[in-house]
DNA sequence: CCTATCATGTAATCCGTTACATGATTAT
DNA sequence: ATAATCATGTAACGGATTACATGATAGG
């Protein structure tokens, strides 16, 4: 029994914003204002299109929408200039480098899923030969792509993160090629 | 050639339900309904988890959605069984089961994206050594576990999932192995 | 000049997740 | 019997994608 009849939580409507869920896309927003200390919106598109990007895209449209959202709770502070195109510049507060750093410490205990199309596609009966010639060009362009990119200088995070994607289009090359020979 | 001469598309507001986006859940449910011939919402919950869910989970509350989405466009029926919980139980028309061909037979022609939690840590500059135990031991369940199901018995198309599966497990911990050791 | 393309943003839609509920079964 | 777990579903919310728009800039 419960003497409280209501076992309903009623919440606010509104829930207080400065009580938001940080999804990975936050933490992207919050990690690259650690680093660029001062952002447009435009200006972290290009950053995550050229770096993180390659294993976790963001939409740009996001990268409007989810500074605000951290802004309005607090983690970042939102200038907007005054001149010409009025554009919005973001800066982390202490909560936001906070947020971060509690994040980055935290362990990972859960392992990632593949969500490959074309494993997909595969495990529904797809014809490996066929499929393999599409996966093997592919990952062929995209492991050329990295090892281009390896050549260049980089932090340390974004070389392990490189490593590891290395490794991981090595993987395919090798499956999608044993596919296109012995189904 | 249409002869509109009105470029700009006013679609009604409701869009049609017979022309909805086939999303890879879609697929997901169409497959099952191809080799199950007849589910319930529930039985396809227990296919996933068992199977695709590996590499490829959905939640349960899609398995309702998206089965009555997907009849709602002619690729199922639903029949509600008139006794006792009356369930809803779908087969696919032969709509669904073309577009499952359709599906099946196209070629992928885009890679996946590693979306790896601890990545994205190592990439914002998490300390390696410290992720990596974490990962480590996760990433070794996850092979132990997937070592075992390749044990038993089962379809040609999971059997390859599977083994690409493996692969990469073991990629994940000679990678997060590496970094253990020497950061 | 004109037109692509880049830059910058808002709005609408929708899929996917989370939360809420309750009816059957099984175990203790 | 009662509690726990399995089975079965609906509702609400929200993040992510897609579509829509327009202002600047550079190339031809």
């Amino acid at each position: 029994m419960d003497g409280s009849e209501h076992t309903v939580q009623t919440r606010p409507l509104q829930a207080p914003v400065n009580d938001i869920r940080l999804t990975p896309t936050s933490y992207i927003v919050l990690g690259f204002l650690a680093a660029m200390d001062e952002a447009t919106p435009y200006d972290l598109k290009q950053a995550v299109a050229q770096s993180v990007g390659n294993f976790w895209s963001v939409q740009h449209a996001q990268l409007y929408s989810e500074p605000e959202r951290l802004a309005r709770a607090g983690y970042l502070v939102e200038k907007r200039e005054q001149t010409g195109r009025r554009r919005k510049r973001y800066t982390l507060t202490a909560r936001g480098r906070g947020a971060l750093r509690d994040w980055l410490g935290a362990p990972v205990h859960a392992v990632p899923e593949l969500r490959d199309l074309g494993l997909l596609k595969l495990f529904f009966g797809a014809d490996p030969t066929r499929l393999a010639a599409g996966q093997l060009e592919a990952h062929r362009a995209k492991l050329a792509e990295y090892e281009a990119l390896a050549e260049q200088e980089m932090p340390a995070g974004m070389r392990r993160a490189l490593d590891s994607g290395l490794g991981h289009e090595r993987e395919f090359v090798r499956f999608w090629s044993r596919l296109a020979k012995r189904g």
